[in-house]
DNA sequence: AAATATTTGTCCGTATGTATT
DNA sequence: TAATACATACGGACAAATATT
């Protein structure tokens, strides 16, 4: 906990116990240390480690009740396997029994030279643009902006907005099957599209993935781009 | 850029330019765009600008010059592979002539839960904890905790500090090839101590990633904690 | 049942940091 | 550089709900 350094006080203890939280320190319905203890700890005066508290509230990581104490509300992390085979239908399987997809938009765009490169075609050609965002238990974990060429996969938006899967939509566009040929991991602070779209509060993570999918035959055929919430999932690699 | 969030505006414009330069939309030795244009796009005054830039100029991220303007000093990322032949050294290799591996301190202790889980031994058992900090061109990349079993690695530490790698000190402890069995990855806030050894201001990222490593006869042999400063490297997975 | 302790919630005032003009 | 408005952090006092003895 440091002064002076363009970071609140409040805001600095919220974000060390919602790690705590999503660590493991505490379990879900766990009372929290008392307010005077808090203090304590972080060297703080108690009004500043309720500010921390009620912005966790309004996250809703914690719930308060005059007398009783401070609770956690919310669930240890999710995992998703990032591999040859990541599906994000398949990677909740077993963790929870809700996940949803949702297309949030859809467009046809001219490929920049980032993109067109990953996918082996050229700059300016046409793609169609499909943002998806994913929930567990209503709760939004990762929104993604996926890349198709528009010339084999002119119809994709519509089918995922029928399907409400990317895997789905492939299939009905005649790929059968497809692997992911490589992923590549940063993480940085959400910008506001996303704090809006995972509701998340300023200064919160995302872990960004950048990954290109091919079909059997190798071929290029999905670029993806997924920010997942941090402090809500955890990736493995196997 | 959102107000009353706890963060001051200062630092969220020094963050977001930080990010800008990592994800490359403006290149080493390039000129910025001048404090009234910054101000204008993110909808602050000049001083305000001025502010995140003075940060960023501390930080070694930007140089100012009277008259001239603001230049770009820092590099790309860094690109990590995670995957089954994962090693530090050979990570950097073609990136950077000059990767270096520190080791910070070291130590005997019991094992905790977890970590005897992840080794497959009796929790309390006796461990030998290896921290090192790893540089490229004298700059700090990442910060990792080690523990191996005290039983068949108990002159380890040793053999790090006079070789300045673990694959190296592995070797010398009889271990002539080792692969890594799974990797975790998340995110979160750098905490004080990674603050410190990563020379990282208040609000950094940290990439976490937990390992378990073991020897041909797959017999678990090392459990590593690393954390990366997220603005300076980007992992790969294949 | 009643008194006491503990815990969160609300109010006051004061000093300093942040952001604008 | 200075003046202004607001956010942050502290300190204390007390109220309200709950737990404990």
């Amino acid at each position: 906990m440091e002064r002076q350094t363009g970071i609140a006080m409040w805001r600095q203890i919220a974000d060390e116990i919602r790690q705590s939280i999503a660590g493991g320190e505490y379990a879900a319905r766990e009372i929290l240390p008392g307010e005077m203890a808090l203090a304590e700890r972080f060297g703080v005066n108690r009004h500043t480690v309720r500010s921390a508290i009620a912005a966790l509230v309004r996250e809703g990581v914690l719930r308060a009740e005059r007398g009783r104490g401070t609770f956690v509300e919310k669930r240890d992390r999710l995992r998703f396997r990032v591999g040859p085979r990541t599906r994000f239908s398949e990677g909740i399987a077993g963790q929870s029994s809700s996940g949803e997809g949702r297309l949030l938009r859809s467009g046809t765009e001219e490929a920049d030279s980032v993109t067109a490169d990953a996918l082996g075609i050229a700059a300016g050609e046409k793609l169609v643009r499909v943002e998806m965002l994913y929930l567990v238990d209503r709760i939004p974990i990762s929104v993604a902006t996926n890349f198709f060429p528009a010339e084999r996969f002119g119809d994709i938006a519509g089918h995922v907005r029928r399907t409400r899967s990317i895997t789905a939509a492939l299939a009905a566009c005649g790929v059968g099957d497809y692997s992911r040929k490589w992923t590549t991991i940063t993480a940085r602070h959400a910008d506001t599209a996303d704090r809006q779209a995972l509701s998340l509060s300023p200064g919160a993570i995302v872990l960004h993935g950048t990954a290109l999918n091919v079909d059997a035959a190798g071929t290029a055929i999905q670029y993806a781009n997924t920010r997942f919430a941090a402090d809500r999932v955890e990736l493995t690699v196997d």
